[in-house]
DNA sequence: ACGAACCTTGAAAAATTATTAAAATAAAAA
DNA sequence: TTTTTATTTTAATAATTTTTCAAGGTTCGT
């Protein structure tokens, strides 16, 4: 399921964006500047942005920008009232995938926002979302609404592993499997000290927690 | 750099095409329909395929349909004469990635062929900034408010490759791929070499820095 | 209250990266 | 071509971070 950020200061084509997504099975969430976009994007994750470009507070061009700085290359689609080449430069070399102008045919937005995400579906990375936390294989980096950590490999592995699956019960036998690998020699105490650093990580985190199944071993749980 | 493959029965057309493309850069080769364009394919690989639409031999659909169905996730760009909703759905639908209507305007094509590189997560510019900082591909020259430094090819490379996406991680796997090539011999440590000459070099840059991501690679991230 | 299971802590061991120097290769100049 | 210079690679060692292990304290369930 795909999750779009709408960013359109206008309230009816706002509507009319997210109608036309919803319908067709997109999660939408609609904002009315690039600042409020900013916000949304720091509190989860979207697979697609669709900004307008005039926009009260801050424009298309600067939350574009602002996006690709830090390293956040979620797919955007600009969208504009002015049918004007030097705009659509900006648009582009402020890092934008495609753009469109108005009045916009819905449904050529709906097949390019397919196409969009079709593309950047198989250069993403393995992701998982507890929540608002979100976890990402390739940095082994979780982004919580307040920060954003790089663990260390046995540390990311162990969490990302419990909470592919939050609520089931994982022995440390078959944790030390899947972590470590088949025939580790290791002593599976070690498990447990992985356990501890990583709750004390996450010790404020409203999304999960790591339960001992005393006897068993442990579980990620939903808060 | 990039190659191109155009398939074009319009023989002034494609001309147009490919001298704007080789004019910014780009290593073109024309063909005529999409049978001559799958046989391209087979014998050289291509980074990105601009298509027409109606062709004869084969028409556009034809070879995107067949290109996909190969597993080849070669970003397309569709061209077409007539601006019709049913031929772009179908064009989208067979697998292209973005759909310009004739008459082409050259300077928004080659923005889109920009976009589109990118998002395939190719560095297609010749030139970046960071901040204060701007590269030149074409020199391997570094320009900071204080120095302009000329590098050598593979420091170069790394930094320019990395800068294209700050805050992405590279693995050292990825960067010998891509600044070494393919099938490079060298030990990846190699890599951590040119890092640390890098480094000294930027020590004092205002605009970027060069991190360590334990375990995996490395990214570039701006200050 | 008791024992087993778990948590915490600190320090040793292992793994990874940084730094440096030297050797090998490639490019440029004589 | 030969010599010189610059670049790239390899190798060895140092520094750093992560991982492991073990001991003592704590908690849990009966």
């Amino acid at each position: 399921m795909f999750k779009i950020l709408i960013a359109e200061d206008d309230m009816q084509l706002r509507d009319l964006f997210r109608s036309v997504l919803v319908k067709n099975g997109f999660i939408v969430k609609g904002v009315q500047n690039g600042k409020e976009a900013l916000d949304a994007l720091d509190k989860e994750y979207y697979d697609l942005i669709i900004s307008d470009i005039m926009m009260p507070v801050m424009d298309g061009y600067t939350l574009i920008s602002s996006l690709r700085e830090a390293g956040i290359n979620t797919p955007v689609m600009m969208i504009t009232a002015k049918d004007a080449f030097e705009d659509m430069k900006m648009g582009f070399l402020s890092g934008t995938d495609d753009y469109m102008v108005k009045p916009v045919n819905v449904n050529e937005m709906l097949l390019r926002v397919n196409a969009l995400l079709r593309r950047a579906q198989m250069a993403s990375e393995r992701r998982q979302t507890l929540g608002e936390t979100v976890m990402e294989y390739d940095s082994f980096t979780v982004r919580t609404p307040t920060e954003s950590i790089t663990l260390p490999q046995k540390e990311f592995m162990l969490l990302y592993k419990m909470s592919a699956y939050p609520g089931k019960i994982f022995t440390r036998q078959q944790l030390m499997e899947d972590v470590w690998g088949y025939e580790s020699e290791s002593d599976t105490h070690t498990v447990d000290v992985h356990i501890g650093r990583l709750r004390e990580k996450f010790r404020d985190s409203n999304d999960f927690e790591i339960v001992t199944m005393r006897g068993i071993g442990y579980k990620v749980v939903k808060k």
